[in-house]
DNA sequence: GTGAAAGCGCTAACAG
DNA sequence: CTGTTAGCGCTTTCAC
């Protein structure tokens, strides 16, 4: 194996200095133009290619952003990635990954390897399992920037971009209500999770704002999947609903079969709505109705709240600049109603 | 800011050197254990962070390996990425994501970006626009890992996972000849890309096994797609098929839906198998008979096709390792004939 | 078992 | 516009 070709290779062949070299690599403006071909040129020839190590070391810029996700498994953490990387690298950056697996001690190794690597900042999503956030307060006292999507702390007061779960649950319901329904069924989440607490409460508010009453029985409480919309539906159908908002499109996918095997007509007699609008959403028959999240758009806009805060001096000083993203309402077949 | 601590501090601290520190803080064997605790422990004091450029540009390794793909919006390479990032953890590995957008230059980008970082290593799934594979020929002069998924090129002599594309469409197709389905057609891809030609092959080569001739006006060639699937579906319609065997599952759910739209049963009538097993596949009415791929899988084997090929000296001395996973055959209803 | 010293490949004052 | 010099923080011979 030949040795690997550094600009003092090139600074020879040249009969000049590494500086020159590396300011003509660099595009410095105080190298002659004639000198910048001459050394590219080089370069060329000689197949240089250069060690971001070593510049990074010598720099403090390593131009690598490290990004944290619960799991690469899920759809919706893939596409976020997707939104991120494309911004991140038109502007140079690349991209490190690490799944916490929902696990707190996974997540805190990820942060510890983010930074011993160097990277200039962090876009995270907090694990489910996190109760404890040194780690993040560790990244903040180092004044690198950090920015959180879909799952965030406000009390880390950094910058952030979600989607507005309130709003969401609110038009949902709201939706369900305008199409006729009345006894309008909620399927949450057992965990004490923000996101599906919004939910609750935008599901709530809307049956208050069309003079409806709340009624607790019509709330079920599953763990998040298929299996436990089934449940909760067999469970939920003894009040007589004649609609249901599932708290995610899982969930929703359950109920709309547990009706389907129990003769019941969707949306004819129950109407659903999900949330999250999964790729599978629009395929069922009928094809499920369902609250968009933008994750693409999600993944961009938290690339660029990183780009702001990485321009910034003073980055914490002031209130984090926190994007809300608007749900937008996917009116399938599952919740419309014939007309009476 | 106060100044980052290194192994110098640490060494001034206990008035000792700094190879001492860095030896303790590797778990040397020639320091004794009472130096180690106490080099630990004064790091942990000064809470120390160790800067891994430093490390791996004295060292020569950086412990980051390059993970090329498509795109993470596509859960496919998501999941092959999770079963990646999994193993390669579990040894100590980062991971640098890339995404080529299944562009040539995107794809050539990313292995440079690699390169200079210095990876370990680099995992990757072709992209379909690439004619020239000189950038992969690179890291193999650089005697660098390299393990290919899913997307190959055996001409270059590179370890890889794939499956096999072949046995699936045979499998596919003779789960529908046994079914009881005669006249099957197929919809395959306008694209001369190996996997689909694969499938197509083994399609027919199924047909002939069980003694039914191949009929090219049963083949559609379509572009990969929802509405390709029902387009091809339409035009396959007048050649009265009692079965479709789909190139993949988005394709065979066009299908689906154009056979139900023109109210023609689905199994009864018609059968309809797809290939990939997409999260919707499942879940749509009815359920879509398909070919699973075995993803989380995939990415695990190629992680220990890196891990195997990061311990041998001589890399590409001999034959590459290649993996073939089976594919699955995942019967649903959207091809089970009721009995005649 | 520990220390001294060199240097990985690059950038960035400071000079000139 | 170019050269000299001094490291970035760490690992690793080679001594002792």
């Amino acid at each position: 194996m030949s040795r690997k070709v550094t600009i003092h290779d090139i600074a020879r062949e040249l009969n000049t200095t590494v500086s020159t070299v590396s300011r003509a690599l660099n595009d410095h403006p105080a190298i002659s133009t004639n000198t910048k071909t001459l050394v590219r040129d080089m370069a060329k020839k000689l197949n240089y290619s250069q060690n971001r190590l070593a510049s990074s070391l010598r720099s403090g810029k390593t131009y690598n952003i490290g990004i944290l996700i619960p799991s690469a498994e899920l759809h919706f953490f893939g596409s976020v990635v997707h939104g991120i990387e494309k911004v991140l690298n038109e502007n140079g950056y690349n991209i490190l990954l690490y799944q916490s697996g929902e696990q707190y001690n996974q997540e805190v190794k990820g942060v510890q390897t983010f930074l011993q690597s160097q990277v200039d900042g962090i876009i995270a999503s907090i694990a489910f399992e996190t109760k404890n956030f040194d780690h993040f307060l560790e990244i903040k006292k180092q004044n690198k920037p950090l920015v959180f999507f879909d799952r965030s702390n406000s009390e880390l007061k950094v910058p952030s971009v979600t989607i507005d779960d309130y709003k969401g649950g609110y038009i949902a319901t709201e939706h369900l209500i305008k199409q006729g329904y009345r006894r309008i069924a909620h399927i949450s989440a057992k965990q004490r999770i923000k996101i599906f607490e919004d939910r609750l409460r935008g599901y709530k508010d809307a049956l208050k704002a069309y003079g409806i009453a709340v009624n607790e029985d019509l709330i079920a409480y599953g763990d998040v999947s298929l299996e436990s919309g089934k449940e909760c539906t067999a469970l939920l159908l003894s009040k007589k609903p004649d609609a249901i908002f599932a708290v995610e499109d899982f969930t929703a996918l359950g109920a709309l079969q547990k009706l389907k095997e129990s003769g019941v007509d969707v949306p004819g007699k129950i109407g659903i709505i999900g949330f999250a609008n999964e790729s599978f959403s629009q395929y069922v028959t009928p094809s499920l109705s369902t609250i968009e999240q933008q994750t693409i758009k999600m993944g961009e806009e938290a690339a660029r709240l990183f780009l702001e805060l990485a321009d910034k001096e003073k980055r914490y000083a002031s209130a984090p600049n926190t994007i809300v993203l608007d749900p937008i309402l996917l009116a399938r077949e599952s919740s419309r109603r014939k007309k009476a």
